[in-house]
DNA sequence: GCACAGAATGTAACCGGTTGCAGAAACTGT
DNA sequence: ACAGTTTCTGCAACCGGTTACATTCTGTGC
């Protein structure tokens, strides 16, 4: 009843018998074409062709030591902004036939580092996306298997980075050109390197133009963390808010719309990441394009670089943000909303409370 | 330099010498623990430990034919509804101490075959979902490895099965009880399992209710697809849609929107999936929720299961819809929003057009 | 103390390939 | 036709495990 694997036994001594070929010649046909006749190299494909031989990955692996895999871990499958990152790596893999190995950190760094370790031996090298380890535990990772990064820089392993600090200074430019001077940011996870750069960006963009900033947070990156912010931003009567991501962004717009504040004539609301839904919310959200699955392909890039020519010492690969205008911006309403200043300070406290647990 | 594998070179052999005992020792106390005496399985495990010892799947699966790899084929990682089953899928398996392949098929049914092909000799068994292939494909897919299907009933092939019908039957009765006599049903793709199953639950009931049915479609499962049909839905003067998934109805939801068409007030949307954007639209989308994560587990599961007795028969487990009320659907206006009747008639032509590339 | 069953361990073949080395075949120039 | 190359091909060891079978312990009953 259970005839699959049947033809799967199908091995190189099969091949080499039937085209009357030694079994070296039959691998070498397959892993090294030039190196056998074109006439006897024919005859082997024919053969090979004919009882559906296909060449063990798992054989191989066990002499070559390269297992034509790639591990790639994200903090979280369900985030749209993982997502796409996934898409593009998953489709650069496959152009060069290589298959990827999954796995989803669920936010929480310990897991991070069992699944990483995990994968290492069934994969020549794996790609972590917005790390939430320390950088000695990267570094040491990288000890143990090649390394390529996503939206961090540890030194010494070759990183693809999305300038969020860049893509910031866009926003503020924006915002300030359309008048807001008084803006709140709606933090995302503390040990985030993009939150940090954001922050970065954030805060030498209000240095230099002397602007009043509000920070918020640190929130779980989630739609939820968005719509809590929301009533903290209104209360602190910003005209304007930056979310971390866009997923917090649309969560403010849902909560201001559910309170009747009018986004952008009460207050105006800039995302992150550039999400396909970004587009579809209501109203369309201003936000800061990250080329996704382009990190994604190019961090796949990067990881074959290195496994091609190991010890060619580490890359990194800057890629640029843009800000996209839609329509949750708008210059601030001259009168203020009520009530007197309230809110957190300029300088905001360095966040204490971690979000994923370490 | 690159010191990185130099510990991976610990091998059975090493473990062997240093614990004083014979590869097959060794071998047994990670594979068969209770053949080896308890004394001697210590001092194999804690040699094991003082060098690093993990055995290689790759070498073990050679001669067992096991790989501990389970393949997952989506037709779109972009698409939140995969990502969510991809999530629930991944965390199943990683708690059997399964890895998983990943691949995206960009919803091209020659694409998915080749891919599910190139995977089936690096995995026990695949998951497909949402299927574009032939049944008679499927089941020569089945006999060459071992299958599960998720959102596809294939005959002989084991699967999971979301109620599409039986959503769709609740969301009818939902619109009906709110007084809608005219329905507009905006299809997905033609050779999609789970639109053939809506559309079934949808004609059922329209037939048991004498509903004035009006069929969009087929068209490709995304926002955009949604904005075009959007549309289509106001000519046709139906008081209500139900889009094929919320993707789409959140296309419909933003298209009314930039038309200054009120939701519910003047169309009521109903979407289908209930992804996570779907309760953060403005309106907040009224949607048919299927246990999306769950179903990437039971998939799993229905696997494993399977792997552990081959050609214990196939299983079919099917998980129920609910509908979500949220605020996108209302009773209908009594007016008529204005013009003739215009519109595809209620008898739809079988599509015929296919949105994936066979 | 001995024969014997059952448990623990070792031996060696094997899984399906790759690859260094050596011998065979095909080509060169003379 | 022959020596000298260059190109192909085969042999055999090896990658890191598993497992059938043989062998050695261990404990038991008498």
């Amino acid at each position: 009843m259970d005839s699959r694997n049947a033809s799967s036994t199908t091995s190189i001594r099969d091949v080499a018998r039937r085209a009357n070929v030694s079994l070296a010649t039959v691998s070498r046909a397959f892993a090294e074409p030039g190196l056998v006749r074109a006439e006897t190299l024919e005859r082997v494909l024919a053969v090979a062709e004919e009882l559906h031989y296909r060449p063990s990955r798992a054989a191989r692996s066990l002499t070559t030591g390269k297992t034509g895999n790639i591990g790639l871990v994200v903090p979280d499958l369900g985030n749209p902004f993982f997502s796409a990152i996934l898409k593009g790596g998953q489709a650069r893999a496959r152009e060069a036939d290589y298959s990827v190995f999954l796995a989803d950190s669920e936010e929480n760094s310990r897991l991070e580092l069992e699944l990483v370790r995990a994968m290492a031996p069934q994969v020549d090298g794996v790609i972590i996306c917005s790390s939430r380890l320390s950088e000695a535990q990267l570094q040491q990772l990288h000890r143990e298997t090649t390394l390529v990064l996503l939206n961090r820089r540890v030194h010494g392993v070759s990183a693809v980075l999305l300038d969020s600090a860049g893509g910031m200074r866009q926003a503020i430019e924006h915002l300030v050109a359309l008048g807001h001077l008084r803006i709140g940011f709606i933090g995302g996870p503390a040990d985030s390197w993009s939150n940090r750069e954001r922050r970065r960006g954030l805060r030498a963009e209000a240095r230099a133009r002397s602007l009043d900033i509000v920070e918020f947070g640190p929130f779980a990156p989630h739609f939820e963390g968005g719509q809590h912010a929301a009533d903290l931003a209104v209360a602190a009567e910003v005209t304007a808010v930056v979310a971390f991501n866009d997923l917090m962004a649309l969560g403010v717009l849902s909560r201001l719309a559910d309170r009747g504040i009018g986004v952008p004539d009460d207050i105006s609301v800039v995302g992150f990441d550039n999400i396909p839904m970004a587009g579809m919310a209501t109203p369309h959200l201003t936000t800061v394009a990250l080329p996704l699955e382009q990190s994604g392909r190019v961090a796949i890039e990067l990881l074959l670089e290195q496994l091609a020519q190991p010890g060619s010492g580490t890359h990194e690969q800057g890629l640029a943000a843009q800000l996209i205008v839609r329509a949750s911006t708008a210059p601030p309403r001259n009168g203020v909303l009520s009530g007197s200043r309230v809110g957190r300070a300029t300088q905001a406290p360095e966040e204490t409370t971690a979000i994923s647990e370490s």
